[in-house]
DNA sequence: CACAGGTCACGAAGGTCA
DNA sequence: TGACCTTCGTGACCTGTG
């Protein structure tokens, strides 16, 4: 039953940000993420088109930029493209590194809402809900009969932690994108460090962008910046 | 909850060092490590991927060497490969010496942080999944009651109020070491001067202070050539 | 008790096809 | 286009061994 909800826009793992359940949607259109793809969280059909046509060259359909959401997902590919790239999805090193853009707090409430729409809507939702019942009055059946007979007793249920990981695979080819010229160029720095330095160049820095946010569509929104070495 | 880091760099066991206890961190990622695996202090994961990997031959990800830490471990299995080699770890019968690098306080430090952090973190869940749980049954109590009832079809008691069990999972006490604040300093020192020995020249520097060594005569480490991008 | 090595579920990548 | 499939590396867990 999903009643915590920590959301991420960091290629972290969950279990390196110290979190242990985490719940997902595509940070390209909001549709529920499968996992980490391209060094983002990303549902299938923006993993499927990235994979597809991170190399492609689009011109836009509309004059103004479009906004990418679950609906025009596929209406203007050139806007679809920029915003995977922008938002740092990227063939290049992706290795759980922070998203280069934070989540934008006004499209993360509208994600939030239209979750919590979806998840009033969702008849999975309800059933996990209704089995989880099920589940702990099956378990506590013998615990109930047993405090009607002698007034006593009580279990308690535990609750199973999803643990959501995320590896990333080796990929040869280098995407020059131009999104992410600012990523490079965070980079680049870093690797200059990494050739003065010592031994694995010690003062490498990593910046991990946390977003928390809480149940029943109250959203706080906390950023937590910690330096790995 | 840990509050203090015995850190060693070296093979020797915390029994020979007279440590009782020790807080390790592997010295290829920075993960905690689960003990000494192929003569070198790793984690669950950097052993078993020497374990797979130590005949492999693989091809650098990326032009510029990668900095292995714990976020990008999976990234490129050549940089991986190549510190877990340089930094002497072998397949071979290894020696109680210790490993030759030194620990660097400052990551070291940051790795106390971040764990400390993850600690509190994953504490901070489980209060709050316990509470959800407490809260879920709150809730749910008068459905139990009923369904209970209706399986009985009897009365049950209402004012029964039951408590919510903290089952709290074994903590690791850890043991602090003194002397180890001396040790660290003892190894800022030598790790600055090596530091700055890289500094500003050519990179491609082989140092010649390898530790080798030997028990029965019958170890070669290989050569660990030492070179730091 | 600690480490070596085997096993296996899991997740990401890329191919295929309706 | 996106769902589905296969492949493979990863890391947690387990067992064997000294």
């Amino acid at each position: 039953m999903l009643s915590f909800y920590n959301v991420t826009n960091t290629v972290a793992s969950s279990k390196q940000l110290g979190i242990r359940r985490v719940v997902r949607y595509c940070l390209i259109c909001g549709d529920k993420s499968i996992g980490f793809h391209y060094g983002f969280l990303s549902c299938g059909s923006c993993k499927g088109f990235f994979r597809r046509s991170h190399d492609n060259v689009y011109q836009r359909k509309y004059k103004t930029p479009c906004i990418i959401t679950m609906e025009n997902l596929t209406d203007c590919k050139a806007c679809r493209l920029k915003k995977c790239k922008e938002l740092g999805m990227s063939k290049q090193r992706h290795s759980l590194k922070p998203a280069n853009v934070p989540i934008d707090p006004i499209q993360q409430e509208k994600l939030e809402f239209e979750w919590e729409v979806a998840e009033q809507d969702e008849a999975e939702f309800e059933k996990e809900e209704e089995e989880r019942d099920a589940a702990y009055i099956a378990v506590n059946e013998q615990v109930f009969e047993n405090a009607a007979a002698d007034q006593n007793g009580g279990d308690l249920p535990k609750n199973e932690a999803e643990e959501v990981e995320n590896d990333n695979e080796g990929v040869e080819e280098e995407v020059v994108c131009e999104g992410d010229a600012e990523y490079i160029e965070e980079n680049k720095k870093e690797f200059d460090e990494a050739a003065n330095s010592q031994y694995g160049g010690d003062s490498l820095k990593t910046e991990v962008e946390e977003v928390k946010s809480d149940e029943e569509g109250e959203v706080s929104i906390d950023e937590a910046e910690n330096i790995f070495f």
